[in-house]
DNA sequence: AGCACGCCGACT
DNA sequence: GTCGGCGTGCTC
């Protein structure tokens, strides 16, 4: 459905508004462009159109940002692709969302789009005789220019011969059976097929085939009888929206009673929450939000760190929320299918969408609440250099809620301090719901590792045996894959390094060898210190197989693995796992044998990660939280394990404050992947002296290799945000435009 | 002087 | 992203 301009005649001799267009070419070096608005496109042509306008002489797909009056332009926008429009509020947001992160605007805008949207497609609308093509068809920029070759490609489109025709993928096709007017077989010996035909009536008449062989256990060979019979069609209709009708469970409606009254007065009072739940109560909690949205007519969005996540939820509102609903997922893992539900969000027409960080933009007709789910979640952020928008959805929540009047809620036992701190809650007007606190605690045992070089204590491993012993479950939670982070000699302590880069080499298997993660150098592990001379160099930091190993031998029984890679044996009594993994079971005691590898790295923000998991940790035991550390007295520690969370931010804020970190400055952290000789080049002699005064910028540090080429890491710190995205922003352009040089950039990571 | 190549900035 | 201008440096 595109709207034409037709061709230069259109041009309105007086001057036109203009439109403020944002092409959606994913480069920090565009900025928005200025465009006519012809006189027959006229009102289409608003805040939100996605419209196609030439750039160098080639039409290019764009949305347009804004719009001005009087000014002429040189240029006119072409068309109009109304079915793809957006909201103009969700492009306000898109845009604070750009300014604030240092994302180009055209990327963020890309993602509120759907998904696998094609933007370089064109409709053939009067074919060259020698074209292979007919009228209508849709053919990609690629296969026409390498027919046709560039210039005639842009003749052809100056001439109006192409147009340019962005289209959503299509939804998959699926097969559907359909019952024959006045069909009436006589089946009586066909027992199978009779089943399928009365099934399929019972459904109007109409039915995918899927459900229908599934349900039936009839096979293809009944259905194809049937079609022989001429019984029933087969067609293939497009796939509709995947979405879940909800059915008002009485028994699963109960729990989210304790949550409604109150989701109903934030909801009603509009703005940003804080709900600071037990985990194993935010389903819940979300369920009383959603429904609370509901009940005032508009659409909810909620956003979950992970497929999984999102699918438990989906599960959890369909059963709990009043019948006559309809609830979605969104998430990579839908495929073509998830083009459906963007649409059906966009028009309206499903009230709940619930899905990854990919759905952060979701268009919605009504939107009336977006909920974070585990708010803290590193799962809410793609990693800068990939597939995804490098921002946190709580930042997008957060503009969203601004700029759409959506309310926003932000749910965790223990929210990051960058959202929960006194100074930004003021700032940015977050309200904070009454906290609900988990009503069981477990029993916790600190041991005081100093002065011990065991893996396990003697408390941990009688422990472990006991709760074996009473048919227990035990969970234990390891800091890393593999078999160990390093090696280090028992006596002297000294431990082995890189002989290139200084890093602590990481032991790959049991026995060897040592590898550089940073240089890839390899080296046979001998067992011999070389400080010291002695041969007691043995693996430390516990790695997830190192602990398995060690704790089965002694409880003298298998013991299951799980991580996100693997699960093994995960009903034995005793199972090992990445933090991620255990805590997402519930245990009768659970066992952090080496909690200083959190507590002690020296990123900022892993002392905070460090609480979650103590806290966390907490929570997911029933009987026993057994602790293991050589800083018995850490704040951190001594707050996690009770789940005080308002003691661990009272020291925490203001050690962040010292540091000059987020919440109280901004850092943007540059990744540049180059020679040396160019990330130094470009940093020290075009971003430095750019800098606008405020903003301090570190010094070159390697931090690794991708492949053949090299990692450097800049860190830009200013006491605004926006200064901090504006000089993020400049680095990725002058890294744009340097041969050899790419740049992934990263405004307030969760971790530095 | 004439041309290939690569860098840089403009493109609306 | 893509194009053209322009400066550098090489060849005829």
């Amino acid at each position: 459905m595109v709207k034409s301009a037709g061709h230069p005649s259109a041009r309105a001799a007086r001057s036109p508004s203009v439109a403020r267009v944002s092409l959606l070419i994913p480069t920090h070096a565009l900025p928005s462009l200025s465009y006519g608005i012809p006189e027959r496109l006229g009102p289409a042509v608003r805040p939100g159109s996605v419209v196609a306008a030439p750039l160098s002489g080639r039409p290019r797909l764009g949305v347009v940002v804004g719009t001005e009056d009087g000014q002429s332009a040189r240029e006119y926008v072409l068309s109009v692709a109304d079915d793809l429009s957006l909201p103009s509020r969700l492009v306000e947001v898109c845009r604070r969302v750009c300014e604030k992160a240092a994302v180009p605007l055209p990327v963020v805008l890309r993602a509120a789009l759907p998904p696998g949207l094609e933007t370089g497609r064109y409709r053939v609308l009067k074919p060259d005789r020698a074209w292979p093509w007919r009228t209508g068809e849709v053919v990609a920029r690629a296969v026409l220019e390498r027919a046709l070759g560039p210039d005639a490609l842009r003749a052809a489109a100056a001439e109006g011969r192409i147009e340019l025709a962005p289209a959503p993928p299509r939804p998959p096709l699926v097969e559907w059976a359909v019952v024959r007017a006045a069909a009436n077989p006589d089946l009586r010996r066909a027992p199978r097929q009779r089943e399928l035909f009365e099934l399929l009536k019972e459904r109007g008449g109409a039915s995918p085939t899927a459900s229908l062989l599934a349900e039936t256990g009839a096979n293809r060979g009944a259905l194809r009888e049937l079609v022989r019979r001429g019984a029933i069609r087969v067609v293939r209709r497009q796939q509709a929206a995947p979405t879940e009708a909800t059915e008002g469970d009485r028994a699963v409606a109960r729990d989210v009673q304790p949550f409604l009254r109150l989701a109903r007065r934030a909801v009603k009072s509009g703005g940003t929450f804080l709900w600071r739940t037990p985990a194993r109560e935010e389903p819940d909690a979300v369920a009383a939000v959603v429904w609370a949205t509901l009940e005032g007519g508009e659409q909810a969005l909620v956003l979950a760190p992970e497929i999984g996540v999102v699918e438990s939820v989906v599960g959890r509102l369909r059963r709990a929320l009043p019948a006559g609903y309809t609830v979605a997922a969104f998430h990579s893992g839908l495929g073509r299918g998830r083009t459906a539900v963007y649409e059906a969000a966009r028009g309206g027409a499903v009230d709940v969408v619930v899905g990854t960080r990919t759905a952060a933009l979701l268009p919605l007709a009504r939107p009336g609440s977006v909920c974070v789910v585990d708010e803290p979640s590193e799962g809410h952020r793609a990693e800068p250099g990939y597939e995804g928008l490098p921002v946190h959805v709580r930042d997008i929540a957060l503009e969203r809620g601004r700029a759409e009047g959506a309310s926003v809620f932000c749910l965790s036992p223990y929210p990051s301090l960058r959202i929960s701190a006194p100074e930004v809650r003021r700032r940015e007007r977050i309200r904070q719901l009454p906290v609900r606190r988990s009503d069981a605690w477990p029993g916790v045992r600190i041991v005081d590792m100093r002065g011990s070089g065991a893996v396990f204590s003697s408390t941990l491993i009688e422990a472990c045996r006991r709760h074996r012993d009473e048919g227990k479950r035990v969970g234990m939670v390891a800091n890393r894959l593999g078999y160990a982070t390093a090696v280090s000699c028992t006596r002297c302590g000294a431990v082995k390094r890189c002989p290139n880069c200084d890093l602590p080499l990481a032991l790959g298997g049991r026995t060897g060898p040592l590898v550089c993660v940073r240089c890839g150098h390899k080296e046979t592990n001998t067992g011999r210190c070389d400080e010291c001379g002695s041969d007691r160099v043995v693996p430390t930091g516990l790695a997830v197989e190192h602990l398995r190993e060690y704790l089965a031998e002694h409880l003298g029984e298998p013991v299951g693995l799980v991580t996100a890679a693997s699960r093994d044996l995960a009903d034995a009594p005793a199972v090992v796992g990445t933090a991620h993994c255990i805590l997402e079971d519930d245990w009768d005691a659970v066992i952090l044998p080496d909690v200083d590898a959190f507590l002690l790295a020296s990123a900022v923000g892993a002392v905070e990660r460090s609480y979650r998991l103590l806290h966390g940790a907490a929570e997911a035991a029933r009987e026993l939280l057994l602790v293991q550390t050589r800083v018995p007295e850490h704040y951190a520690l001594r707050a996690g394990v009770r789940g005080d969370y308002e003691a661990f931010a009272a020291v925490e804020l203001p050690r962040l404050r010292a540091l000059g970190y987020p919440p109280f400055a901004h850092l943007a952290a540059l990744t540049f992947e180059g020679s040396g000789s160019a990330v130094r080049r470009t940093v020290e002699s075009r971003l430095r002296p750019a800098l606008e005064p405020g903003v301090e910028m570190s010094a070159v540090v390697p931090v690794g290799r991708a492949g053949k080429s090299f990692l450097w890491r800049v860190l830009l710190r200013s006491n605004g945000r926006p200064a901090v995205a504006r000089a993020a922003a400049l680095a990725a352009r002058l890294a744009a435009g340097t041969h050899g040089l790419k740049a992934r950039v990263e405004v307030d990571p969760e971790e530095v």
